[in-house]
DNA sequence: CGGCATGTTGAGTGGATTCAAGGGTAGTGG
DNA sequence: CCACTACCCTTGAATCCACTCAACATGCCG
């Protein structure tokens, strides 16, 4: 699967949103460069000892190409997947065939909790961009957070993260009209970026209007028409992928479904 | 106060709408006795020493009578609820004051894992019935586990269904219709009241089709109908919240569509 | 350049919602 | 016991939002 490994300073193609461009790898002696904050939060208050434990886990790191499977449904588990560089969708395909994407994931996330406590994935994991992930065996992962309370602790918390996301997506279907999904949904996009230290009003989208649309549970028409109808209200500027936030407190409004729609 | 507990130890339950009535609970020296299965999942495979010591965690238990509350978004944190007797239901409310239904809960089912890792609770739990739950100090079982594998393993286990819970709900709420819905909710209820024992075939509901609805992603007066459909279509037989299921393969080809329910 | 995937927009349909009315049921108090 | 009341459920009619079908535009890559 993966078309690197853990030789470092191995050079990859990064198609970078609007010029293709060759980008080097960092030498990856040292994770501490993350972008993403997220799944960096199992280092959180970790003893140096800990931490150098923590990291040896963390040792091989792999490429993963545009559209390639990082894990399927239903194949055994064994490892998380800590994302070091790129985004990842995680889908469920219903048994006519209909697929549903379930998670937008970016650097520093944590990819396969859903196999923990089971032998098998219940998702498949896949790459939106060239991108590249840790691999993390659970067992070995497991073992130190018995020793560790305070690893244990950012374990759950990772866990626990996931349930609320989960949680949050069932309101969002359950009851935001199309357009405030896609506000919604904007919001978070643009708070990931801030937090991997890139600009939270302009950005380029990482998925199609109909991956999208599986996300928010519309289809791909209603996507492009919320698209258009939050430009034309003045609230973003869009251009394709290229998204610019114009006016966010009007986005978050809409969002909260409270402010002032209803 | 809550309208019995078995020991010294603190009552949960709080002042709600109500009327104040006393419910006899039975002696608590074993739990052996739990007609659900899911949350006795902890149980599975411990070695005798470990389950005792878990079943001293077990320890009290405590009534919680209809719509009174176990606990409340952004309250502390500190223990896991095991439900011994009757359902619940887990609220979320957005800033507008619209109240989401994200999960509904059975006896063997574990309440209060968003909480893990985390200090306060991420929604509300409310008793659709007069219930009893025991408290699973968090501490303690996490220590518990920490030295027990096999519970640790359970554990895992535990969250990990809550995981695949979340995402089974995003697909249905993403994908499937208001028929389609409804289908899938009652061939769960049916599927846990035929692990409690009870039949598969006939039961009463407990939640209002408001209730229903919101769990659903509906409208109250959709879900009404939907049943009045899923009625006329020979289906099933419904009167009020007694519901009889007359052609459960038809029931689960219409549900087959989301693939959701374990 | 042509071919294919992706994105936008229009017109018409349909399923779920809203608004509204009326019947049923359970719990309360006379 | 019955009437009362509050809540719950059902059903009808009209509306609206998202979907379907369809045509066309754009962009990317061989």
């Amino acid at each position: 699967m993966g078309f690197a490994s853990s030789s470092p300073a191995r050079v990859l193609a990064m198609p970078v949103p609007g010029r293709p461009k060759v980008v080097a790898l960092r030498n990856p002696r040292s994770i501490c460069d993350w972008g993403g904050v997220r799944g960096l939060g199992l280092r959180d208050g970790l003893e140096p000892g800990a931490m150098l434990e923590l990291d040896s886990l963390f040792g091989d790191h792999a490429g993963v190409r545009k559209r390639e499977v990082l894990y399927r449904t239903n194949t055994p588990f064994a490892t998380l997947y800590a994302i070091r560089l790129g985004t990842f969708k995680t889908v469920m395909l219903s048994e006519d065939g209909h697929e549903q994407i379930i998670g937008y994931h970016i650097a520093g996330d944590i990819l396969g909790l859903d196999g923990i406590g089971y032998d098998l994935h219940a998702c498949d994991a896949v790459a939106l961009e060239d991108s590249e992930v840790y691999a993390l065996p659970f067992a070995r992962l497991d073992d130190l957070a018995r020793r560790e309370p305070v690893l244990r602790r950012n374990l759950y918390r990772v866990v626990s993260r996931s349930l609320r996301n989960g949680r949050d997506m069932m309101v969002l279907l359950g009851s935001l009209s199309a357009e405030e999904r896609l506000a919604t949904f904007l919001l978070d996009i643009a708070e990931s970026f801030r937090r991997s230290g890139f600009s939270a009003h302009e950005f380029m989208l990482r998925m199609t209007r109909e991956e999208i649309a599986s996300y928010l549970g519309l289809k791909l028409e209603t996507v492009s028409r919320s698209f258009s109808r939050l430009h034309a209200e003045g609230l973003i500027q869009v251009q394709g992928r290229a998204v610019k936030v114009l006016d966010s407190p009007a986005l978050r409004r809409l969002a909260k479904h409270g402010g002032a729609t209803t």
